[in-house]
DNA sequence: CTTGACCCTCCCCTGACTGGAACCTTCATA
DNA sequence: TATGAAGGTTCCAGTCAGGGGAGGGTCAAG
């Protein structure tokens, strides 16, 4: 297979397929010709690197969880811990994204929006604090 | 006023305080010794960049909310456009950000955390997909 | 006069790619 | 056989919003 089948398979684009091989997640073999032969266990590691990215796992997440996969001896706390921690960042990034949520959509909702200049968003940025509870 | 005076009063670290000087986001004057001479307009603009980080506003948002800002003529209807589009960005982020979580929650309760090596996060990672719904 | 706390500029680093330039290989068609 | 398109390759630079640190100048106090 060459990086263009590899890519549409897994869903990755070419260029980050060439990048994960870059950084040393895979290690895919190559042509007479240069090109880089990948084989299905090559497809196999893309893929597994697909979901754990797009679980939201980093780079070197996916690198501890790829080792703990190939590990027959590994205990299933490692892994659990790890998707823990992840999924404590997670929390942490919703809450802080629902307090902006909450405070912005308030402002936005006070705005009239209109053509006067008058507005809470800009007052509150500027600190006059117009909160109009 | 010196950069560590408007560091401690706005809450910026004096590096960002400087990178907002070098994308033109302030233009405080120079002292005789080179030193950043800071007056209280500009104190001021670095609370509104702070508040307006805070909400998740981009630099180039902040940049045209403080056009906006200083534009006496503006409409209201421009802020609070910005507002809605930058609120409809948080909150895609925060429906991705929650299917990551329920995805993952659940994996990680469906996984023993003991020191035996079967482990469902692992499978489902693998593809194998072994969804225990 | 020295010490320590400031301040300055400049450059590299981050994460996880993405875009583009310049070039090579393969295959189908005229 | 030429040629053009569609693949592939490497390498460099850029993204976003700063952070870290080197190497050096300035200032107030003791």
């Amino acid at each position: 297979m060459n990086i263009g089948d590899v890519s549409s398979r897994s869903g990755l684009p070419a260029k980050t397929i060439r990048y994960y091989e870059d950084i040393g997640l895979i290690k895919p073999l190559r042509s007479a010709n240069g090109y880089r032969s990948f084989v299905a266990a090559d497809l196999h590691r893309l893929a597994f690197l697909g979901r754990a990215r797009a679980l939201g796992f980093t780079i070197e997440d996916c690198r501890t969880l790829m080792a703990l996969y190939r590990d027959e001896s590994r205990a299933s706390a490692d892994v659990k811990l790890l998707a823990q921690e992840h999924l404590g960042k997670i929390e942490t990034k919703i809450r802080d994204l629902q307090m902006m949520h909450d405070t912005l959509s308030e402002l936005v909702t006070s705005c009239a929006g209109d053509d006067r200049p008058d507005c809470p968003i800009l007052s509150d940025l500027s600190g006059l604090g117009s909160t109009i509870s």
